[in-house]
DNA sequence: CATCATTTTGTTGGATCCAAAAGTAGCGTA
DNA sequence: TACGCTACTTTTGGATCCAACAAAATGATG
């Protein structure tokens, strides 16, 4: 099941690429993309690169203006907020419908999932925030509908993967917050509580999307001060 | 607000002008796209036509695969009840959050919009559909959140149009629910009940979910026999 | 007569080429 | 010295060309 349903293999990977890039940092927010360069680094023609643009553009990743060129989105704080408002609607649902649909095996796995997040344990650099993507994904997945994990994905490809994990791991107090929220989750999916679920899920998003918020008007800020 | 945010004007007009005919039933589900002759036909090279298709591929509406070329995609029933599901959570966020916004004059807005789709009104042919959806557009501009209205966009470009006319013009039993359950939404909005509008929004959209799904189980049933 | 291999045709995918647009720098004049 | 105009450079957008791949048709063989 892939995102984008199947395509020529050469601009799929050529968008991931970029996008792994941008979602990375390697490729900082608000640069210009440069499509021979971006082709040359990549080892390709300009042509899967324009339409690799194109799709991450779609996704809203990028903007494009007609003669000037792609740059990485610099996503206002108003807009991470509306973002994050629909996303915690939607992650809401996910959570509610994995309620009656959850395993003692899916319950363990979350818990697992989870434990790789907690504060104070030591893990390599990056893998919490894979590991918080795991954990929204095996809800996704539990939840059992393919177009709701769609649309959730896609709403996350919009904003650069870096910047919720430097948020995440700057703040000691975030790292709990978010830990404490999860397993607050997992308890009301384990007590069959699906009103519970999708409340405590909308607050973990929403003050996740809050946190995010906070970042970008501290950066912008400072890039105005500079 | 452009859906896509700005980019070349040839290769998104390309796309409009491919998506409008396939949302109006000029190229039917299931036909093979012809990047050549869709290039002819346009009066355009085959460059805008295969960057068009890719923005159309992303969204959902046409299936790629690598060397055979592009299809209209045939939604799969379960398909089209997971995305309705998804699309009633979001009209209802929409509609919870358009109660505290709405004005007098937009109650009034919504109630013409909706009076154009009474029962036994006279209208010419796919007035209905654009009606219905300025119903929809109407209420999402009230909530005043860009990205929800967005993603609701997009989410409705995944299914040609004319099928959800042609599931609400065939049965007038579903015109009058239509108008039925729009006229409770208005009543729930106007009488500041978030709770209510809401509720009302999901089971609205759930419910034409449900219409457009069953047709595609007649139609995929038909096709089979046939 | 059926089935498999081979050839042929049609269509897409990728690369290169050319044109148009915008930004920039340099020069000239007020 | 400052402002404006012009020419140049850079980068994208569109068109055309060539190769790769898949399907269909045709012929040969069991």
């Amino acid at each position: 099941m892939d995102d984008a349903p199947q395509s020529d293999a050469l601009v799929d990977a050529t968008a991931a690429a970029i996008r792994a890039r941008i979602m990375s940092g390697d490729i900082p927010i608000g640069a210009q993309l440069r499509q021979a360069e971006l082709a040359k680094t990549l080892g390709v023609s300009r042509t899967p690169v324009r339409e690799a643009l194109r799709q991450l553009q779609t996704g809203g990743l990028i903007e494009v203006v007609p003669h000037r060129g792609a740059v990485v989105r610099v996503p206002a704080p108003w807009d991470v907020r509306e973002t994050y408002e629909v996303r915690a609607e939607l992650e809401g649902l996910a959570c509610e419908r994995a309620v009656p649909r959850i395993t003692r095996d899916g319950l363990d796995d979350l818990r697992k999932a989870n434990e790789a997040l907690r504060p104070g344990a030591i893990r390599p650099d990056g893998s919490s925030t894979v590991a918080n993507d795991s954990f929204h994904t095996l809800i996704h997945g539990i939840a059992g509908n393919e177009r709701l994990a769609r649309v959730i994905k896609e709403i996350n490809e919009a904003f650069p993967r870096n910047v919720s994990a430097l948020v995440l791991q700057d703040n000691p107090r975030h790292r709990e917050d978010n830990f404490a929220e999860h397993e607050r989750i997992i308890t009301a999916l384990a007590a069959d509580d699906a009103e519970t679920a999708r409340r405590e899920m909308q607050a973990h998003v929403i003050s996740a999307g809050e946190q995010l918020a906070r970042w970008y008007e501290r950066r912008s800020a400072t890039v105005f001060r500079g």
